[in-house]
DNA sequence: CTTGACAAGTCAACACTGTTTACTTATACC
DNA sequence: GGTATAAGTAAACAGTGTTGACTTGTCAAG
């Protein structure tokens, strides 16, 4: 039940630096991918790609570095924070309903499953700071945007750590459209200028 | 710079089933506390309580045992839902606030840097279900108590999350005042009954 | 006091990880 | 055609968690 898929005649290849680093690229982010950094070796992913383990060494310095570009050039939030200011909210509620909760971007995985590697912690840092909170916080009017925005961040990446615990089957089972309302109110609450008095 | 610390006269020890599990014990919670489950090995656990590295195994069962037994033992929160449920999301950002922001605990620490490690998950899942979320949505009065403590849940956890990353230094340069105050209203949408519409 | 038995503790090995060094081999240019 | 140089490889290193066979201390029975 092993995968040795060299994709290829293996032995009878050109030599093409750019092809091997893309098929190197390929294989980690589809591996990455279903089932998750820690649990994809080195040796797994060369093989996969039909290639010697110690080439990702050479292309990208180290594991991490495979995990580095892969996550760079993938969408985070594709076109949310552009469209109108007062339904953003809700803009984003759908998107948790639907991916967060649903599987989940590659991203998302990767950087839950990968905050405990203190090796990987400044490609999250990164990523996040630039691709998520960042443009959110652009996309707000009026004082402590960033603080605003953390805020809404912190929400999204918890209930997709629980999602992927397990533990939030409730989340799933509670109807799409009323858990959209739920989460629309308490974005709407992080992203608040200014916190109403109770 | 190491830490060959056997904690007593290594050899000439009496031999005590008892002593000895909780001396592995003791330096395996202090370990994890100061440097995380992943970064310390079996070895060094062993090497810290001045003991063989199979005892590990022979007493635990293996690794995670101990962190299993670790996070058994831990408070999670210290009487927090005891008390005036209208004030409840007010202690909640409290807590958040001053134990989260800063240190936070070893449960949550742990959670964070082992979500990666499907071998954790039943750990962190059975824990988080039993001693966080049933509690908090036990003190919830309606329906849908499960949900919105979930939310509640997913909050605190994402901001652990973002603060281990340090990306949201801008919490903690934020006022710690308007930082309760913001959380206690976002905590209240989490937690609310019925949704209040738009 | 001596002798077993059994538990407590040890050692060496296993299979695996990411990474590096020295090596071979194919390609492209003169 | 010969050769420099890049692409690709093999083998080793130090480290991980885990395991089974082994030694050794303790304590009760004869």
């Amino acid at each position: 039940m092993d995968h040795p898929d060299t994709d290829d005649v293996c032995a009878g290849r050109v030599r093409d630096k750019e092809a091997t680093r893309q098929r190197i690229l390929d294989s980690a982010r589809e591996l990455f991918t279903s089932e998750g950094y820690a649990q994809v070796s080195s040796r797994r992913i060369a093989a996969h790609a039909g290639v010697n383990v110690a080439l990702i060494n050479r292309y990208f310095g180290a594991k991490r570095g495979l995990l580095a570009e892969i996550i760079a050039n993938e969408a985070v939030f594709p076109g949310i924070v552009e469209g109108d200011p007062a339904t953003l909210p809700r803009r984003l509620a759908e998107y948790i309903v639907h991916h967060t909760l649903g599987g989940g971007s590659l991203l998302q995985r990767a950087l839950e499953q990968s905050a405990g590697d203190p090796d990987l912690w400044s490609i999250h840092q990164e990523r996040l700071e630039n691709a998520v909170v960042q443009p959110l916080a652009d996309s707000l009017d009026g004082h402590d945007t960033r603080v605003r925005a953390s805020l809404a961040v912190s929400l999204m990446l918890g209930i997709g750590l629980l999602r992927r615990l397990e533990v939030v089957t409730s989340l799933a089972e509670y109807g799409s459209a009323d858990l959209v309302e739920r989460l629309t109110r308490i974005i709407e609450a992080c992203l608040a200028e200014t916190s109403p008095e109770a």
